[in-house]
DNA sequence: AATGCGTGGCG
DNA sequence: TCGCCAAGCAT
C-alpha cells in the first residue's frame, strides 16, 4: 500500500484564508472552522457502536468507561465494562462494597490503583453529590482518579457540555492537521490546550460532537503508526500531509520498561491475592518472584498504596476497607 | 517536570 | 524477538 499522493517538495503553499465568511455561523475559529463539518459527518457514519456511547450507559457508565480506558485498549476494557455496570449499576452500589472488591473486578486491565480511585470516586459521589455523578467540570475533577482528560470527558460525553476534551488521540490529530508534525510532544503543552481551546465549536452540542469525533477519528484513523489517510475526512487539509509527511524530529518519545521492574513484580503479587477469596500467606507470594528485596519492596509498594491489606501472621489479602 | 504505575497484542 | 502502543493520573 502507497500512499494515494506523493509527498511533492511544496514550493509555498497558499495560506488557507483566515478570514473566510462564515455563512453557516460554524466558522468561530479560524484554522478548525473547515475541520468540523467533515470530521463531525465522518465520526455520524463510522463511530463504532460502544456501550458506553448509548443512551442507557448514562453519567455513570460514561464515567466508568474513562476510567477503564485509560491507558488501556477498548478491546480488553469491552468484557470487564458489562460486568462492571451490571454489577454496579449505580455509584452508590459500588460504594457500598469494599475496595478489594473493585480491585478484584478489574481483572487484568492494567494499573489497578484505577480500580481504587473508581471506587474512591463512587464514595465520594454518594457521600457529596447525592449517588449522581456531578455535572460541573470542577466538582468532576475534584473526585479521585479524575484529571483534566477525564473531567472534560465526563462533562462532554455524558452531559454534552462544551469543554476541549484534550486525549493522545486529540492531541495527535491537531499535531497532524494543524501543527504539520508527526507527533505532539511527550507532555501537552499550553500551546495545544490554547489550540484545543480555539478549535472549540462555539456552539454547546457541536462542540460535544466534536470532541468525540476528532477522538475517533485519532483512534480509527489518524493512528500514531500506519495512518489512514487514504480514509481520513481531512486528508486534503492537513498540514501534516500536504509537508510530505516528515518524520518526527523532537526528542525520542521514552518507552516504558516493563520487564524486571517493580511493576511486574507487583502485578504478579496482585494476581495472586485477585485470585485467592482467603488470606494468602507470605510463603506463597515469595514464590511469584525469586529475588528477595525487589519482592519485598514491591509488596511494601502495594500496602502502601492501598491495594494489598496485611493482616497479623504474615498474611495479606485484597483491602477490606 | 520527570517518574512510576499493568497488561497484552501486534508488526 | 522485542519495542511500541493503548481514551492518564498523582506526586
Amino acid at each position: 500500500m502507497t500512499a494515494p499522493t506523493k509527498p511533492q517538495p511544496q514550493p509555498q503553499s497558499p495560506p488557507p484564508s483566515p478570514h473566510s465568511s462564515p455563512a453557516d455561523g460554524s466558522a468561530d475559529a479560524p484554522h478548525g472552522a473547515d475541520l468540523h463539518s467533515p470530521v463531525i459527518d465522518w465520526f455520524d457514519e463510522h463511530a463504532r457502536d460502544l456501550p458506553w456511547r448509548r443512551p442507557e450507559a448514562g453519567p455513570w457508565g460514561v464515567m466508568v468507561s474513562e476510567f477503564m480506558l485509560q491507558q488501556t485498549p477498548v478491546s480488553r476494557v469491552l468484557p470487564v465494562y458489562e460486568q462492571w455496570l451490571a454489577r454496579w449499576p449505580r455509584p452508590a452500589d459500588l460504594a457500598a462494597e469494599a475496595p478489594g472488591e473493585a480491585v478484584r473486578a478489574w481483572g487484568r486491565l492494567g494499573y489497578p490503583r484505577r480500580a481504587l480511585r473508581l471506587h474512591g470516586a463512587a464514595v465520594a459521589i454518594t457521600e457529596r453529590h447525592g449517588g449522581d455523578v456531578p455535572t460541573d467540570h470542577a466538582q468532576l475533577l475534584a473526585l479521585p482518579g479524575i484529571g483534566e482528560y477525564t473531567a472534560a470527558a465526563v462533562a462532554s460525553f455524558a452531559y454534552g457540555q462544551r469543554h476541549a476534551v484534550l486525549d493522545t488521540n486529540v492531541r495527535r490529530v491537531f499535531a497532524r492537521a494543524v501543527t504539520g508534525v508527526r507527533y505532539p510532544p511527550n507532555a501537552t503543552t499550553a500551546a495545544e490546550r490554547k489550540l484545543a481551546r480555539a478549535l472549540l465549536p462555539q456552539d454547546e452540542s457541536t462542540a460535544a460532537r466534536w470532541a468525540a469525533a476528532s477522538m475517533e477519528l485519532g483512534a480509527l484513523v489518524c493512528t500514531a503508526k500506519n495512518e489512514a489517510c487514504q480514509r481520513c475526512p481531512i486528508a486534503a487539509q492537513c498540514a501534516w500531509r500536504l509537508a510530505g509527511k516528515p518524520e518526527h524530529d523532537g526528542p525520542p518519545r521514552r518507552g516504558q520498561t516493563y520487564a524486571g521492574t517493580d511493576r511486574q513484580v507487583r502485578g504478579k503479587l496482585l494476581a495472586v491475592l485477585r485470585e485467592a477469596h482467603a488470606p494468602v500467606p507470605q510463603s506463597v507470594l515469595d514464590r511469584v518472584w525469586h529475588e528477595p528485596v525487589q519482592r519485598a519492596r514491591a509488596l511494601d509498594g502495594l500496602v502502601a498504596d492501598g491495594l494489598v491489606e496485611p493482616l497479623p501472621g504474615g498474611l495479606y489479602r485484597l483491602p477490606l476497607t
